[in-house]
DNA sequence: GTGAAAGCGCTAACAA
DNA sequence: TTGTTAGCGCTTTCAC
């Protein structure tokens, strides 16, 4: 690769015939220099087309403008536009972002973080895929921020979370307010936290309306699970006529199987997801989610890591956003047709 | 940032009594070394929890294994799909991968490629803005690969394209063959390749089939464009009975402006649509669309990228694909309720 | 306010 | 095969 004739700081300083340490200087505007050699170090630059070398600069100055983030399946339409959205924000702080996936497995979570490491990221957000086995110490060790997004993490570090409670709570009171008598839960696996938090909101709900025990499921967050969940109370002769979906792909499943057996959404089952569905305002928009705030979210991880680099060394602290339920003002009805 | 107890490869070398250059050589098993050295340097190095520091390496060896992608809008499904798909192929690569985004914005775009540039990276995948206004020469001027996906580029660079008039005459055909008779083509704008070929495979399979010469409509591949397309014919009261749509976001409009005037999808009207519509296997599958092989395109682009990383400097090379039909077993019909 | 010089951690000549 | 050494391009003391 050619790299020989691209100008380097020492180009620009011969040109404008002023030292090494003279352009730095100017280049970065860290120190005062006399505005007539600054001129001539500008003017140098652009002619020369000077392009600065930000490898050279992290090593020398050990820092680096690019922060990495981690997320389980940057497909997953929430990942999707959380990253989308730190990207944004970092965009505006003059930073890059190298994305990760994870594929919800430790090992790729650890390698993915091996490699933040090597690259020498200034930061680090990410969604862990376990709340007690995931590993960010790798990264603190060597004084590395990290804001954990979405779930919290065993160590001590800054958080941005949804206050999934008040999710289901409100999930389950939008169900019981349009009407359905026998509601459902269909909720993620036993050892997330964000599983067992919706539940709790669900089942807070039921109890101040003083309403039956609803039933519920435990599921994993995949399509399937959520398909196969709604199936069985089937088989079992046990349909509800409202049922909260933790999250957006089991909903999909959860309509899937509605669709599948000729039940009626909303006639005959009301559904209320968790996490936007794709396009939420399109097609897609007949079932009222409860929706996480991801802007709110990124940019709260944003100036959290932007804090921490300027040097806050307070000890960690925890972001709780709420999120909202979307309703529609129309709904719309699919029948198996062929 | 504590980064000084973090061990360098001269600690690794003073515990395992071997020069800097034989840890080196033994970290990157270029050169044979005596296997007990070797072995006294890997165990030092793992006591030690040496990690190599990339940003150094990089400077030395002018070379990096992280890697660019340039996107419009990570948002959109088959941008996502994109990016999942060649971080996968990268990282099987052992690489990382940059995401930016460029909003369909020439300045931002020029700005990532300068920060890809910057960040010294070794390659770079561009899906681009403007098919002539996009400038990669500040990439390729320093003999950094780049590969263009999904459109092309006035420089000469490797090209992984998708044989949209191919697509184009599939997604007709499938409409005339499900007993459309009027049909219709809603595709991008005029100044866009892909919509001028998409176009032009819908009148190719007219023209086969010796039908009518249908109607189309130039829109802004958004949703809105699509939604607002159909609307005018309805006002118009030229609505077809079938309509190739010839993006994502176009086809959810269309969709959403069936079910806004009542117009029973298929049943008044068949869509045929270009690109996945998200989670494509889910609800919103009631619509035939021509999928783009996002993981064979990404794959193509990696093993591009790759090659010409490993020193490859033949002409540039175009990889075209073909995308297909995905029609239904069953079509799931939609009608407003409330 | 400016310049000279010393590295950041690593790789690749070149010697031995 | 192994070690010594000279940088990669930049920032940042430290003198002036």
């Amino acid at each position: 690769m050619n790299r020989a004739r691209t100008p380097r700081i020492a180009d620009v300083a011969r040109r404008a015939r002023v030292s090494l340490a003279t352009v730095s200087r100017v280049l970065n505007g860290k120190s005062t220099v006399d505005p007539r050699l600054a001129a001539r170090v500008t003017a140098a630059a652009t002619e020369l087309g000077y392009r600065p070398n930000h490898v050279a600069r992290n090593l020398r100055a050990r820092s680096s403008t690019v922060w990495g983030i981690v997320v389980a399946d940057i497909t997953n339409p929430f990942f999707t536009r959380i990253v989308r959205a730190v990207q944004d924000a970092a965009w505006k702080e003059r930073r890059t972002v190298i994305v990760c996936n994870t594929d919800e497995d430790l090992d790729r979570e650890r390698g993915a973080i091996d490699v933040l490491v090597a690259e020498g990221v200034g930061g680090v957000i990410i969604a862990p895929a376990s709340e007690t086995a995931t590993d960010v110490r790798p990264l603190t060790d060597r004084g590395i921020p990290v804001v954990a997004i979405d779930r919290r993490l065993p160590t001590a570090v800054d958080c941005v979370l949804v206050d999934n409670i008040a999710g289901g709570r409100a999930a389950t009171e939008h169900l019981l307010a349009s009407g359905a008598r026998h509601v459902a839960c269909i909720t993620g696996p036993r050892d997330t936290t964000t599983a067992r938090e919706r539940l709790l909101g669900f089942r807070q709900a039921l109890a101040a309306a003083g309403a039956e025990r609803g039933s519920f499921s435990h599921a994993d967050y995949r399509e399937e699970g959520g398909r196969a969940a709604l199936l069985r109370w089937i088989r079992q002769d046990r349909l509800p006529d409202g049922v909260f979906v933790a999250n957006n792909l089991m909903t999909l499943g959860v309509l899937r199987a509605a669709y599948e057996q000729g039940i009626s959404v909303p006639g005959d089952l009301r559904v209320v997801g968790f996490d936007e569905l794709p396009w939420g305002g399109g097609v897609a928009g007949r079932v009222p989610v409860v929706v996480q705030p991801t802007t709110a979210m990124a940019d709260a991880a944003v100036a959290m890591l932007a804090r921490r680099e300027s040097g806050d060394r307070g000890p960690a602290r925890n972001v709780v956003l709420t999120p909202r339920l979307h309703a529609l003002d129309r709904s719309v009805k699919l029948t198996v047709v062929a």
